[in-house]
Order: structure tokens, then C-alpha cells, then sequence
DNA sequence: GTGAAAGCGCTAACAT
DNA sequence: ATGTTAGCGCTTTCAC
């Protein structure tokens, strides 16, 4: 049961460590007979190499570090999707972790990949640490210690290389087709208000009407947190003034949002006009099916991933910042263009 | 920008690098004055203990490592809440690794956290490893190295710890269903067709149909993958035969085909009623509302940490297999019960 | 062809 | 109160 080491197979041989390291590498310094006869008992004994060992001793550990807000959203799936692409392109690993929008949970996850865990880490913030600003680990981090990329939820007050949507004009263009299909009342309506995506996406949203030269009414916007009950929420809502348009931040408060409305006896897009983000799994599937602004996570992945391994060769490369544009797929939750 | 050491701060301070070590350690063996001097040094300097050298030398990482099949797969996901929650409760971290169903991506996986990365290990087989039955290294690794808790998807080549889902009854349980909601042609639709747990299912569903003494239609038994086009397969199943019951073997699935029959004229559940598997966040908000069978993931994950971790303390107990019960969510995909 | 020694970064037992 | 030594498992000079 407890594994075996080099210096067992050594000892078993009553050779030397170095011999059987040698042998087991296949070094031609080693006889023919004795490296052979040192493979077979190693493979018999299912010698393997310890990784920590190794690592230690190369100071790498051809792994990158991944923390995500929350596996449920297929935005992150995509994206994680696209790095471990990347990643393995280059013979690299990814180790995937959670933070669940805790600023905790984050730490505790950071504390773990940082000190020689992983050769960089690639994240994207959780809420909590977004509204706090609570970054002062993570500039350290960026700073002093491993290649540091982040992506979609970035913070100015970290100085490294970061993969962002451009949110800003995703905000604005779905609210300008709202009106341009003849909505005249949209409602934003959020599940991360506080995280700096939903604040640009808002912004958005607010030129738009602006340009439209439509009042800004803060009724209209939303923003609601795991614990309110939507169902609530969404009655004020349309109680309040004859929406017909929605705004949904993420493809599952779309989802619930149809779910509601439809509910409530209207007709989606006759009615009210749905526009979700992220195109996932569930979109296409609801009736009617969702009309959607893709963020294309599994590019930004990919680049998130590029520019870590570029970082981690050349550690003295000015930092970049890529900026992915969004795209509208529209489907039968909008009603369509004249 | 390199990382510091022990060394460099001991080199710094001109003392030993033992005394260095007792000082950030806060030993009471090191005098106020020199502690105080070196543990600010160091936090200035971003000194973090290198974690790879602390595994080495305690032979222990507190990591357990997980590989599941596929991340889309809301059951999945569950498991890995609970096996999380489990594992963080008892000082443990984890590492989460997706093999994709590809054996290859399994094994390339097995290798990275075999070898000292993890304590121990919690996988769900993939489906291909399954089909092939390409267990070897999984043996050995449960024979010879690392702690191993298999589940959902098991395999008896394996002697060690094992959390499965009670499918055969969930096959028949729920294939009786539909006959006491009175339907009589009830199809059995299965993405995992050759994984042990769509086998058990199957067996399950054939067994309902002897007790009640219905002939068993192969041609209702439909298995598909990735590459098949569903639309098309439900297109010859639907023509076949007036089909009234869907049982569809995971929770994408239940919702495709809801999507498919519904877009053929079929109401739902008056002309066929639908069973889904794993109670995850699609089902409830299609229209109508998916009646699902529910694995408890959650459970299972959580289940499968604490054997995992009880192994990890006592390595020579006599292995278990827990069997978790599943429950049937009955919403509006199903006729009413008379 | 084989082995001794040093070192990756750290701790712990044992000096001093 | 501080330092020395040994060792975790491994590789890599450098001797022999």
C-alpha cells in the first residue's frame, strides 16, 4: 500500500538512488541489464515519480490555477471549456476552482493555489470581492508572485494582463434593439448590480435610452440577489407600467423571467420582448426560446489562457487588456424587426 | 518579482535559516526582538511558506481530487457541491478535473493527481472507460497508492468505496409510473446507453414492463450520442408507434425531447407524458414544468467525501458501498394520477 | 557504469 | 536563544 520511492528500489537492488533515478529515465550511462532489470521491479511495484518532489525541485509545476464565481452559469463553463484548450495545448493542467461569489471562499482558494501550487492563475471575481474592492490580496499576488490574468469581472486596482466584454456596448445594442423592434419600455433587470459587467451593461443601457431620448426610470432597473423572490419582484414590475421589453443579466434569470411573464398570462414576444445573456443550454430550449447576447466564453477563454502562458515565458511583457465583443442571436423571445 | 525563501530572508538577517523558519512559525524559542524583526521582514517581503516543500515533507497535500464526466450534467454539479461542503467541513480542499466521457482525458488526469498531488480520489467513471472496461490503472491506483471513492458510475473491476444510485429501481419505479398514470407505450430514450448506470435503468424499465405483462419493444429503446440528431430518432419513434410515455435518461435530454414532441403537435402531457432524470435547473421552468427523478446529488457527493476522507484515516477498514435511494419530482410533463 | 554530494524549501530533533 | 543536522523524493553534476 505506501508507495514506493526511489530509495526502495535502491535498496532492494543495493544500489545507489542515483543509479535507479538513471535507470528509470532510461539514462544510457546505466547497463543494459541493470537498467531493465530496475524498469521491470519499478513497473511490478508501480513505482511513479513523485510530482511534488519534482516540482519542488523545478520550481513549476505546468499547471494553471482557475477561479470561477459559479459553475451554473454556462458563461463560466464555456469560458473554463476554452482554457483547458489552451492549457492543454501547451502541456499544461488547469485546476478549476469555485469561489461561489464569496470573497472567502476566494481567499482560502487563492491562499491554496498560491505558494507553488500552480505556475498562474486565471480568475474572475466574485461579487463580493468586486463591491468590496477587496483586491489587496490579489494585487500582492499580481505583483509580487505568479502570473496573474483575470477575466470578465476585472478590477482597475489590479495591474496585470485581463480578457474583458465589452458589457458597455452589449448594454447599450440590446437596449437600442429593444426600441428598434417598438419597444417602448424595457426594464433592466440584474442579478450581479454590483459587479463592474452589470454596472457597464447598465451604463449601456442608459445611453441608449438617452440617445433614444427616452426618460431614464431607476423603477425599470432592477437588481435582486439570490435571496429576494423574483416572482415579487417581477409582479411590482409590471404592475407598475406596461413593460414590454426585459433585459435579463444571465441566461437563468431570462429563463425565470419568461417563466414568469408567461405566467402571468402574457404573451412572449406579442406582449413582452426577452433578451438573455450568455448562450447556454437552457435558452434554446424554453418556449418561446430566448433571444440571447452571447459573450462567446469559450474565445475569451482561449485568449485568457494565451495570455497567461505568454506571461508566464516572458514575465517582463507589458501588460494587455482584450476586449471581446458580444453578438445578439435573436430567436423568438423578441419580436421581430420590420 | 521571484519568490522569497527562507533562506533569502535568513541570508538577510545574517542568522540561520532554522531560526528564521521558528520565527514566522511565531516558536516561543526565538527572542521577541529578532521574531518581531523577522516576521515583518517577511510580511513586507510577501513570504508565504512554499507549499510544495510543506507537502513533501508531511507526505499529506489535505487535496482531494475529483474527476466527473461532464460538467454540463447538473448531477454532477450537485455531487460536487456536496463532496465540497464535506471536504472544507474536515480541513480538505478540492480539486475538480472533468474527464469529458473520454478514457484518454480520464487517465491523462489519473496521472496528474496521482503521484502526491491529492490524499485521495472521488471519480465517476466516463463513459468510455466504462464501455471499454479500461480499469487497470484505477486498480492499481485503488490497490496500491491512493485512497479511491468511486460513484454514480462504478465499476466491480474496482475494490474500493463506492456510492451508487439505486438505477434499477429508478428504471422500474418510474417505468411503473407511467403505467399506473395509464399510459401503454412507454420509450426509453438514453444518451448513456453503455454506461452501468443507463444499463441498470434499462434493466429496470424491462423488469416493470414483465410485471406488467407487456411485451418488450426494443424499438422503443432508443440510445443515442453527441453526434446523433435526436430530432430525427424521435422523428421514427413518434411514427412508429403512438407513443404516450418518454423516459429520458438525463435532464438535456428530457428537455430536447419536450421541445421536439411539443414542436411535432403532441400536448404534453395529454398525448405523451415525459420522465426526466436529475433535478436540475432546466426542468422547471419548461413549459410544462418536467417531472424528474431526483439522484440526490448533493447526498452523494457528500456521502462519497466523508467515506473517502474516513478511508484516508483508516486505510485498512473493509471497503463500502452505499446505495442512495432516488425520488420521483412529479410536475406537469405527467398525466395526472386517477 | 556506478555512486557521492548538493540542492529544491521546509521542519523537527537535537545540539550548543 | 540560536544553530546544526537530517530528511521528505527527486535530479544533476561531478568523481571514481
Amino acid at each position: 500500500m505506501k508507495k514506493i520511492t526511489l530509495k526502495d528500489i535502491a535498496k532492494y537492488f543495493d544500489v545507489s538512488i542515483s543509479t535507479v533515478s538513471k535507470a528509470v529515465n532510461d539514462s544510457h550511462e546505466i547497463s543494459k541489464d541493470l537498467k531493465q532489470r530496475i524498469q521491470e521491479y519499478a513497473k511490478e511495484q508501480h513505482y511513479k515519480p513523485n510530482k511534488l518532489a519534482l516540482n519542488l525541485l523545478n520550481r513549476s509545476t505546468k499547471t494553471i490555477g482557475v477561479i470561477v464565481p459559479n459553475i451554473l452559469n454556462y458563461f463560466f463553463v464555456q469560458v473554463l471549456y476554452g482554457i483547458e484548450k489552451v492549457a492543454n495545448e501547451n502541456g499544461y493542467n488547469i485546476i478549476s476552482c469555485i469561489s461561489n461569489e464569496s470573497y472567502e471562499k476566494e481567499s482560502k482558494t487563492l491562499e491554496f493555489l498560491d505558494s507553488g501550487t500552480v505556475d498562474g492563475l486565471i480568475i474572475s471575481l466574485a461579487e463580493e470581492t468586486q463591491v468590496k474592492e477587496r483586491v489587496e490580496g490579489l494585487q500582492e499576488i499580481a505583483e509580487n508572485q505568479i502570473p496573474l490574468v483575470l477575466f470578465d469581472r476585472v478590477s482597475d486596482l489590479i495591474a496585470c494582463d485581463k480578457v474583458i466584454v465589452d458589457d458597455f456596448e452589449a448594454g447599450y445594442k440590446t437596449t437600442k434593439y429593444f426600441f428598434n423592434i417598438g419597444c417602448k419600455n424595457v426594464a433592466f433587470v440584474s442579478p450581479i448590480g454590483k459587479s463592474s459587467v452589470g454596472k457597464l451593461r447598465h451604463e449601456g443601457y442608459k445611453k441608449a435610452l438617452e440617445e433614444a431620448g427616452r426618460p431614464y426610470d431607476e423603477k425599470l432597473v432592477v437588481n435582486f440577489t439570490a435571496k429576494d423572490d423574483l416572482d415579487l419582484i417581477m409582479s411590482f414590475l409590471l404592475n407598475y407600467k406596461p413593460i414590454d421589453g426585459i433585459l435579463g443579466l444571465d441566461e437563468i434569470t431570462a429563463v425565470k423571467i419568461l417563466h414568469i411573464v408567461k405566467s402571468r398570462g402574457y404573451n412572449v414576444p406579442n406582449d413582452v420582448s426577452i433578451v438573455g445573456f450568455t448562450n447556454g443550454q437552457l435558452s434554446q430550449y424554453v418556449t418561446p426560446s430566448l433571444t440571447m447576447v452571447s459573450q462567446h466564453g469559450k474565445f475569451i477563454g482561449e485568449k485568457a489562457a494565451e495570455l497567461l502562458i505568454k506571461r508566464i515565458q516572458h514575465p517582463d511583457r507589458p501588460f494587455e487588456t482584450k476586449m471581446v465583443k458580444t453578438s445578439l442571436l435573436v430567436r423568438d423571445s423578441t419580436k421581430k424587426l420590420q
